[in-house]
DNA sequence: CTATATACTCTGCAATGTAGAATATATAGC
DNA sequence: GCTATATATTCTACATTGCAGAGTATATAG
C-alpha cells in the first residue's frame, strides 16, 4: 500500500505545469510553463528544490537527456508524473476544487 | 498599498470554508466544515494557528461570540474574511484554476 | 461544587516555500 | 585547445506554512 500524499500549493503547480508540458518536461522549461501559464515569478531554487522532494517521494521520476541542440549547455532533466503522483494530484485537486467550485460571494 | 499575500494550500482551504459558512464561522464549525466538505481530517492545533496567521495578516477578523446555548462552555470566536483577504484568496484561486482546468490525462 | 461539554490557546517540530550563488557542461570562434 | 558564452542544474540557508496534542478557559446541569 502506497502511501498518500497531500500536495502543497507549489507542488501543485509545478505537477500540473510538467503534466501541460509532456514529455518535454524539463527544469527550465517547467519555469518557464509557470511564468507563462500563472503568471507567477519562480526562482531556480524554489523549483528544483521542489523537483526534488517530488522525486524522492515517487510522485516524479526523472531522466538524463540532452544539450540543447543549438548552442549546448549542461544536459537537461527530464521529470514525469508517475501512477501515484498523477493520484495524488487528482485527490489534491478534488479536495480543493470542493471548496474552490461556487464561492460564495464576498459581501463587506 | 497593502501587501499581497499568496495562500498556502490549507490557508486556501480554511478562507473558503469560512465564506462557505457565512456569518457563523467559528472555530470548531469551520474544523467540521473542512471534515463534512473535503472529507480532511483536521486537528485543532492545525486550524486555530492558521487562523491565527491569517488574521495576523489582514486577512481574516475576529471577534468574541457567546458560549453555546443548549449546553455552555467557553465563548466562541467569530471570523470573517477581509477585503483584501478575499482578494488574496481569489488571486490564489485564479492562479490555481489556470493550472489545474483542463489538466491532460494521465498518460502511463 | 463537581462533572461534563464546548471551545480556544500554547508549544514544539516537520514539511513546504523561496532565493540566489555556485557549479557543470555543451558549442562557437579564434 | 583555450576562452567566452549559453544552457541547465545543484547547493546552501533560511522563512513560512502545516500539523499534532496537551493544556486552559468557561459555560450549564444536577
Amino acid at each position: 500500500m502506497s502511501k498518500f500524499y497531500s500536495l502543497g500549493e507549489f507542488e501543485i503547480i509545478v505537477m500540473a505545469a510538467i503534466m501541460h508540458i509532456g514529455e518535454q518536461a524539463y527544469g527550465t522549461l517547467v519555469k518557464e510553463e509557470i511564468a507563462s501559464r500563472g503568471g507567477r515569478q519562480v526562482s531556480v531554487g524554489a523549483l528544483y528544490s521542489t523537483l526534488g522532494r517530488l522525486e524522492s517521494k515517487g510522485l516524479l521520476t526523472s531522466f538524463e537527456g540532452e544539450p540543447t541542440k543549438e548552442r549546448g549547455g549542461r544536459a537537461k532533466r527530464y521529470f514525469r508524473v508517475t501512477k501515484s503522483g498523477y493520484e495524488a494530484l487528482s485527490k489534491s485537486i478534488d479536495m480543493l476544487q470542493s471548496f474552490i467550485t461556487e464561492l460564495p460571494r464576498f459581501e463587506h
